[in-house]
DNA sequence: TCCCACCTTTACACGATCTTTATAGTCGCT
DNA sequence: AGCGACTATAAAGATCGTGTAAAGGTGGGA
């Protein structure tokens, strides 16, 4: 998932905005000084840095004059101030976005989507079907067939067949399957998986598709077109 | 390479889109009042006009005028102000897109880049209709007919729609839905979706032309022709 | 100004789906 | 063959997602 570096020195614009970033499922690592800001960006490498105008040690704007020097993560500013100058220096030393305290919550979280849309967008139309001997798969459509019989999937078990098609031949563990599937954050049973797998053999009808590799996990065997 | 003029009095925001523009391979130049941009819109004749609508001697919006009763250069408004209303106005005399100070130069390129993309396929409004089996959709007109019975839908209607029929057969989110309708400024509630498709498919009729991906989304269904 | 159309939010009900749990079945090893 | 460990499956309860109606808000046009 998409990890988020706050710069901040006010803790409870820190946790505010960790509490909304969180349940999104994003990383979030904090720095309250810039410094330190500066070692967490090179070390954690964010995809989005959010990065307070006015900090102690150095401000927001040498922060990202530095950053810039190394790296082009999508910088987004926060500032107390509304005045003009302010936004035109940070966007001319290469801030991506802005956003004035006080701020709601919900459109920052909008923004940050938007940024890492943006970033991930040149990516996006990777492996658009995935074509097997007897099964089709339509990622963009989401939609499943074998052989030429089309077959009904909710999200998880479509999502469950992606993972295994996607890595066709090699056996994939159900902590591996969980992780693609589920997400990092999910805490419960890992016999979800088999559950969710024993309906997917169910409605795609041909049991040699996906075997099982006793004490590993399970195998996608169709052949690739 | 594409000609862009920026039409600003702020140098540091002439620089620092100049600074982005350059290094993409555009050939930039730069007035900074109404009365010499419009000389060298008229002597340059660029692709693309960058124009604030704050400006000493003629404002934007009296350039933008002008400049339409000659010519239909894609134009982009810059404007501090997110008053909605100068959007309107903007738009309403003829500007091609909007952004609003402070923006992210990011964005900038890349709506310049969508602007000659526009400018440069053939026809302008590359799809101008959109024929399938059961639906009919004239973009341009913005009208919609099932069946040859023509449908009344409102501009958010119609944008759902359109944005589904774009993308016939593949799976749109919610979030997907939202930026390509409402746009990337957008932070209220998701489910706005929700009930404005309810809508559209209400005054479709036909409830099979968009499908429901529980967990992700909504997929138009009916076949182009 | 008032009115009307439209957009957004909210709430609720229903159904689909997910997760857990329990039990039966299967596999591999000795 | 017998044992232990692992897996398949069914069933039930909990949860989540969606459709839809209704209320409040907004802005444009008469």
């Amino acid at each position: 998932m998409a990890k988020i570096l706050i710069v901040d020195d006010e803790p409870s614009i820190v946790n505010l905005i960790t509490a909304y970033l969180k349940p999104e499922g994003y990383e979030v690592l904090t720095a309250s000084d810039g410094p330190s800001g500066l070692k967490a960006a090179r070390a954690f490498k964010p995809d989005v840095i959010l990065l307070d105008v006015m900090l102690p040690g150095m401000d927001g704007i040498e922060i990202l004059t530095r950053l810039r020097r190394e790296s082009d993560v999508y910088v987004i500013m926060l500032t107390a101030k509304t005045e003009e100058t302010d936004k035109v220096v940070g966007l001319t030393v290469g801030a991506d976005d802005y956003v004035t305290k006080p701020f709601s919550p919900r459109e920052l979280v909008a923004r940050i989507k938007a940024a890492l849309r943006r970033i991930q967008s040149p990516v996006a139309g990777v492996g658009e079907v995935l074509s097997f001997r007897h099964m089709r798969m339509d990622v963009a459509a989401r939609q499943v067939s074998v052989d030429d019989q089309p077959i009904d999937l909710t999200a998880i078990e479509f999502d469950l067949l992606r993972a295994l098609a996607e890595n066709r031949g090699r056996v994939l563990t159900r902590e591996q399957l969980l992780d693609k599937v589920w997400g990092g954050s999910y805490f419960g049973e890992m016999r979800v998986v088999d559950v969710h797998l024993g309906h997917v053999r169910q409605k795609l009808g041909n049991p040699d598709l996906i075997s099982t590799v006793r004490g590993v996990g399970y195998r996608f065997e169709d052949e690739p077109l």
